[in-house]
DNA sequence: AGTAGCCTTGCTGTTATGGCAAAGGATCTG
DNA sequence: CAGATCCTTTGCCATAACAGCAAGGCTACT
């Protein structure tokens, strides 16, 4: 695991000014748009508060970012991604992604003959987006039955049940993209009671 | 409407309940992993105690998920991706993702004369993912001036300047991938469960 | 200097917390 | 069915965290 936890508990205060100072706001704005206190969010920043979701989500909220993001530390230097393959299954992994914790991609290389229409449909946390590179993929989703053409993406649940298959005849290649939840939450800002 | 904060803070004690029972893993099991007391995890799930970060973040991790999906919710659908390609200073951008408020795919493509090397660095809030697909990439991040090739990919913080070149001389085809978050990002309706 | 805005911090009564241990339930076994 | 075992919930209470007021320090501008 990447990321260690004291240290994006830490991370946190820090993140929250740096945020607040990059968009130029007063703790006191940042008090009428959260409807947390002055001395709480000052507080909150330097450390000597728990972060807690009812203060957290109103800031991310405020801030218009996720969660993850509050609580991540920026990162710098060579930008490349070079992993070794992993062979699972038949099929063969070459990681895209560096950072276990967050998204995660791989190009996936699929042979025809892949022994996978006897396996089930899978259901597990999180989001699966495919784009297809070459050959053609069948995509078992749910009551849905897809085939994917190289050039076409899909994106989905992975709380729904799927399992994806290569109908052959030629070996099929995709990108491959796990994700905690695309979607985020933006909420008009709104007072606390 | 996207959920509310309130919702979303309910909703992190039964997500996290789910999230185990998934796992058939037991209280006591869970707080030898993660260090939180039976007690402790129990009122959690029940929403009798409030989330910290100081829970959340050792949950998160015993369960390898992002803050950001402890608090989200499920959806459904047909997982296809199409639509219009969108042209914008030379480059064509086919978005591969339909939901604007969280990660956002797109396959670029960048003619060789493109007049890029004029523009500046760039920086902005949120994360960035790149795969080559096909002809040659000149990545400007920071101190870093790196040419990716087919199939390398890089990923960065936008948050350090960067500049994405087609030195030539054929035209470029990538699939570029925002996240987890843009600046400017629009609330999107979508069906509540 | 004087004023104003911003942030931090001492202080207070109030509330939440965390873990122990007992109690409730479910399941298994003979 | 009784007994044993495991899992989870909950009452309890000493301790720690909290929230916000208001005072104080800091800086910048007039």
């Amino acid at each position: 695991m990447a990321k260690d936890l004291e240290g994006a508990l830490a991370a946190v205060g820090p993140q929250l000014r740096a945020l607040r100072q990059k968009r130029d706001i007063t703790l006191t704005q940042l008090a009428e748009t959260t409807g947390i206190s002055v001395s709480t969010l000052s507080r909150l920043e330097s450390g000597s508060r728990r972060p807690t979701l009812e203060l957290l989500l109103p800031l991310a909220e405020a801030y218009q970012v996720t969660l993850d993001e509050l609580v991540d530390a920026p990162e710098t230097g060579d930008p490349r991604v070079r992993q070794r393959p992993i062979e699972r299954n038949g099929h063969t992994y070459i990681p895209l992604t560096r950072r276990p914790g967050g998204m995660q991609a791989f190009k996936q290389i699929i042979p025809a003959d892949a022994p996978d229409c006897d396996r089930e449909q899978q259901t597990h946390e999180g989001y699966e987006w495919i784009y297809v590179l070459s050959g053609r993929i069948r995509l078992r989703l749910g009551e849905h039955d897809i085939v994917l053409t190289p050039g076409e993406a899909a994106e989905f649940d992975t709380r729904l049940p799927h399992l994806i298959l290569n109908p052959g005849p030629e070996p099929a290649e995709i990108i491959n993209l796990f994700g905690p939840q695309g979607e985020r939450v933006h909420v008009r800002a709104r007072s606390r009671g």
